[in-house]
DNA sequence: TTTTGAGTTGTTCGA
DNA sequence: GTCGAACAACTCAAA
């Protein structure tokens, strides 16, 4: 039987997974391998919350395909190198593998699948990881999309019918046993001291885990997910963030199960537009590449940024600002690897409008520290909360964290749970402890900044940016 | 080409 | 307490 390298990256699942699938199509046996390459992606190579994500992704992967009677080769990179090595080594044929969108990942795969050419093999990528490719969605003059809601009315359209997810298939031909593979200890992912270690808790990283977390999500959350999916004190979120960022369920799956689901449509219509949001965030990464680093529209080059100063920053990233719903947010992001959608554009806002830091140094922050840093959603929802993006908030709208705890974590359940300190204190006082002086001795006794006073200041700042008049004659 | 309508997630102020 | 307006202008996208 012929053989064919299926090169997986974050298409880490056997369901639904065109270039596997492809090459079973084809007649050959799939030869399954993953490359460790960070240095490709820099400087967004993975942070260490995904890398401890990814060591238990693999593993998994690697039992999955065992129990059906293949096997995962580890190799490492430079990648170009590794797939010709193992293509030598098999006597493959061809080299399938599922697309990503990064700029830089881009660029690499372009070079791989030209260099593989060039040695006569057979090398074809596959739509794995969205419901809509950046290049086939285009505004009526055929140009890029920059705002969601067109986006989303040439999408949404598509998906009634038309996309269709693939089943896993039952067993694999064995992988010869002569192919070497590197240990995952090897890679060194896996964090070397355990501050991870709570974060599975709530997390199970691996194909079964995101199917398990999608069958509660559709049992349990979609019901109430219109209202329920902004409050962070309850179980409304999907949490697929990172099952999906690392392939371990692919979206044509989710879409399916969301259109299958008896609920109500709102409740669908609202969830299905949560993916679009992903599937916009992607399309904005393909086409404006530099949007990752560069504010999206040019005016803030004008900005009056405050340079970052290392204590604040700390104090913003360890969660003692002392501002309950903002500290809660950084906490729990520390803690488990994540954080409520709703709390990150809290913090963010925060951030860039309050401390009016630039929004890639928390972008940084949160690529370093989520569970499911995605080059695509980490960069929009960053220029979206600062109002800097295309399609962002505008600049007049700036959160106030106390308004928008008393809002969404109306009993204070969500701050009590990440501040231990603020645990007895009443509701009343819990979202702006220092209008009460009830702070214990060890959480900070007021905010690190004036909430109104750098409110007032972001809009002078951003007033400042207006197109000045032309100058009088 | 020109015009028109619209744009995820908010806050504050004053009637 | 509730409600509507103001907060600015700009740009995108379609008609």
């Amino acid at each position: 039987m012929p053989t064919a390298l299926v090169w997986f990256r974050r298409d880490l699942r056997l369901d639904d997974h065109p270039a596997l699938q492809a090459a079973l199509d084809a007649g050959y046996a799939p030869i399954p391998v993953y490359v460790h390459a960070p240095d490709e992606e820099a400087p967004w190579a993975p942070g260490a919350a995904s890398n401890a994500w990814l060591a238990r992704s693999l593993r998994a992967l690697g039992d999955d395909l065992a129990a059906r009677g293949s096997r995962l080769l580890l190799r490492f990179g430079p990648t170009q190198a590794a797939l010709e090595a193992l293509a030598a080594e098999s006597g493959a044929e061809a080299v399938f593998w599922n697309r990503l969108y990064d700029p830089k990942v881009v660029a690499r795969d372009r070079t791989v699948k030209q260099a593989l050419a060039t040695r006569g093999m057979h090398a074809q990528s596959f739509n794995g990881a969205l419901l809509a490719e950046p290049w086939t969605v285009t505004t009526n003059a055929g140009d890029p999309c920059r705002v969601f809601t067109p986006f989303w009315k040439k999408v949404r359209p598509r998906l009634d019918d038309g996309v269709r997810a693939t089943a896993a298939p039952a067993r694999l031909p064995p992988v010869d046993a002569n192919l070497a593979s590197e240990t995952l200890d090897a890679f060194g992912l896996a964090p070397a001291r355990d501050w991870d270690a709570r974060f599975w808790d709530t997390w199970t990283p691996g194909e079964s885990g995101a199917q398990a977390r999608l069958d509660a999500f559709v049992a349990d959350a979609l019901a109430d997910y219109e209202s329920d999916r902004d409050r962070p004190d309850r179980e409304g979120a999907s949490r697929l963030s990172p099952h999906l960022h690392f392939g371990e369920v692919s979206p044509r799956r989710v879409l399916a199960r969301l259109l299958a689901a008896d609920t109500a449509p709102a409740a669908r219509e609202r969830a299905l537009a949560e993916i679009g949001w992903r599937e916009f965030a992607h399309h904005l990464l393909y086409h404006f590449p530099q949007s990752t680093d560069a504010d999206f529209n040019p005016r803030f080059a004008g900005f009056a940024w405050a340079e970052p100063d290392a204590r604040v920053l700390r104090a913003w990233q360890q969660g003692r600002t002392g501002v309950p719903i903002v500290d809660a947010g950084l906490r729990q992001l520390w803690a488990s690897g994540w954080m409520h959608n709703r709390v990150r554009m809290v913090v963010a806002s925060f951030f860039c409008k309050n401390l009016r830091f630039h929004w890639t140094h928390g972008a940084r922050w949160f690529w370093d520290t989520l569970v499911d840093a995605d080059l695509a959603n980490n960069s929009l929802g960053w220029q979206w909360s600062a109002g800097t993006g295309a399609d962002a908030a505008p600049y007049f709208r700036i959160f106030n964290p106390v308004t928008q705890a008393r809002r969404f974590d109306p009993d204070g359940a969500y701050v009590r749970r990440w501040i231990p300190e603020l645990a007895d204190v009443p509701t009343k006082a819990i979202f702006a402890p220092w209008e009460h002086a009830v702070a214990p001795g060890d959480y900070p006794a007021r905010p690190i900044v004036d909430l109104a006073e750098s409110r007032d200041a972001a809009l002078k700042a951003f007033a400042a940016l207006r197109t000045p008049e032309p100058a009088e004659a």
